[in-house]
DNA sequence: CTCTGGCACTCTGTGTTCCCGAGTGCCAAG
DNA sequence: CTTGGCACTCGGGAACACAGAGTGCCAGAG
């Protein structure tokens, strides 16, 4: 059905698609890859390629231009993806070594790969089921207010603050919260609400009820809600990407955290690249945009996902190694801190 | 030099233009403003508008439009905040009210502000120079590691790994922590670097070399380095105003971390409003944009500020009174919490 | 059966011209 | 000082022609 000829020239369009962003000609293509047979044949194999959906002709007599699907069998069977040189690893190994916490580690993330893509970067914070507590924290703000700080071994803090029902003497808080500590230390974040079930019998009767609702703002704040943060950069990108059609729509998306963490998708394998391209998206904005995303973490365990998002017509070999290299690092940065 | 009419001329002027998006011309001003005087009266009045630099034909066949001078004087003298309506308020006040944490006030006030004025909002954290230390805590994290969290009385959470000089017993960091505590307990943050001196003289010995350690990496990253954090939302306003000219520009600006800080200006009084008009700000590549902001802190004290950035043809009035509001709850806001 | 060159055809995009209308500036009269 | 009148300018849209790129198809050569 398509042999191999017919692979190389939609190879050779999606290339020249995507570097000179105009609808290629069968003269072209016989002028710029030396495909060794004339353009009369290459316009033969575009008409089978067209009548199968892999290209089609914006106007009755421009060139071609890939399809969804087009790109589609163009990632899958017909590019490799390109690592990136020596030049780049080096500087992305010192750039993300520089950073300090969690979030300046998340946030040159981002930079990076904006930067190194030249497209709009999208990176997951350290999924929190996926985390364990290292250590949990209650500071006295007022008589009857506690700020509640949970860190885990990622390196996320998050914080709450917590009304009491009652008054409470700093000793009976620090007493709560070695029992919490001793309970909790080392616990998946998942496993936390089984876990601090035995908290209130290891506690004086008198301190159940201000642990009741410590315990239920830890529950339902740290661990349901807030579960998926997100952040995004390199959106300059966007407009310099003559994008100008639909760019509104992907602003907009871009702000809807529900529709960002669906787009990064569901985990694959640890740096495995999912790559969905324009329609196959799940979400109607962005039908113009592709979406390349890797997960990351350290060890062989995912933390969370990371990926860039860009125009259909984007370079996806050169892409792909560069969200492939960053998530790669960001999961060595990640275990050794 | 400028009578009443020419000034009501201008006002007329700015209306039509921020509201048509169109070059106003005598005619339409004439009969859509009852200003009482002819088209030929206006026409001359504009002349010596033109003439004083308030407003300019963009060709030679066509209407006026404002210039940033204009803009000015009707922000000026021309115009008067218009406060929000009653169910505005409201929305406001129960959207504010919703948040937990201070990550989530910002973020809601973001999207507030960006909803509310359909421009582009932009909201600092708290400052921490003008904060002071609600708790310090250092959490084990490995023999030789640490970690260093630090509250403040406004909800900031600042984290930081440390590497130790020697292993140190978890007793021992107690203590330290204790003592940490007392010291800076209440602490305004820019007095911190003086009132830790006494800090290594209060501990055993063996410990100073630990303490030197922590404590410089409280100065140097806590203090020194982290200063401002701004979060920005709602660029999708921006696709929507028909600014594609220089909209790259204008993302690449938000992106960068120290102009918009610099955008959000000097404090000015609480609550005070701070209007930039094009050309009067400090970056170049905001030439066409215009900042409203203000500041917003609990009881007298500002803590930092917020605002929008939006094109010059803005709706100043209705623009100022939002911010304005906004300012004077997240102040609410953040004092009750 | 496949490839190739030739050829007629179809478009888009661009440049040209033309003209309408909005808007101006100026002037002379009220 | 204001007003109506008038000539002038210029941008932008419509109509048009045209060049160039690209196509599909066909008949002939391997």
């Amino acid at each position: 059905m398509l042999d191999d000829r017919k692979l190389a020239v939609l190879r050779a369009i999606v290339e020249d698609y995507v570097s000179t962003n105009e609808p290629v000609g069968s003269k072209a293509l016989a002028d710029r890859h030396n495909l060794g047979v004339s353009p009369a044949t290459i316009r033969n194999d575009m008409a089978a390629l067209e009548e199968q959906g892999y290209i089609t002709q914006p106007h009755t007599s421009a060139g071609r231009v890939p399809t969804d699907k087009g790109y589609r069998l163009f990632v899958d069977r017909l590019s490799q993806i390109k690592p990136l040189s020596g030049a780049e690893r080096r500087a992305i190994e010192t750039f993300l070594a520089g950073a300090v916490d969690l979030d300046e580690i998340v946030m040159r993330t981002v930079r990076l790969l904006a930067q190194l893509t030249r497209q709009v970067a999208v990176v997951q914070y350290p999924s929190l089921t996926r985390s364990s507590v290292r250590h949990v924290e209650i500071v006295p703000l007022a008589e009857r207010r506690v700020m509640l700080v949970l860190i885990t071994n990622t390196g996320r803090v998050e914080q709450r603050v917590v009304d009491l029902p009652e008054a409470i003497a700093d000793d009976r808080i620090a007493n709560l919260r070695a029992v919490l500590n001793a309970c909790l230390d080392g616990c998946g974040l998942s496993r936390v609400p089984e876990t601090v079930a035995d908290v209130p019998e290891r506690l004086p009767p008198e301190d159940r009820p201000v642990a009741a609702t410590i315990l239920s703002v830890l529950l339902e704040t740290l661990v349901e809600r807030h579960e998926e943060k997100i952040v995004f950069g390199g959106t300059a990108n966007l407009a310099a990407a003559d994008f100008s059609v639909g760019l509104r729509d992907v602003l907009e998306a871009l702000e809807e955290q529900v529709v960002l963490i669906r787009l990064l998708g569901e985990t694959g394998g640890l740096s495995e690249l999912t790559v969905r391209i324009g329609s196959e998206n799940p979400y109607s904005g962005l039908r113009g945009t592709s979406i390349v995303a890797a997960g990351y973490g350290s060890g062989d365990k995912e933390l969370a996902r990371l990926g860039v998002l860009g125009p259909t017509r984007m370079d996806y070999p050169v892409t792909m190694g560069a969200v492939r290299a960053v998530a790669r690092y960001v999961g060595q940065i990640l275990a050794g801190s």
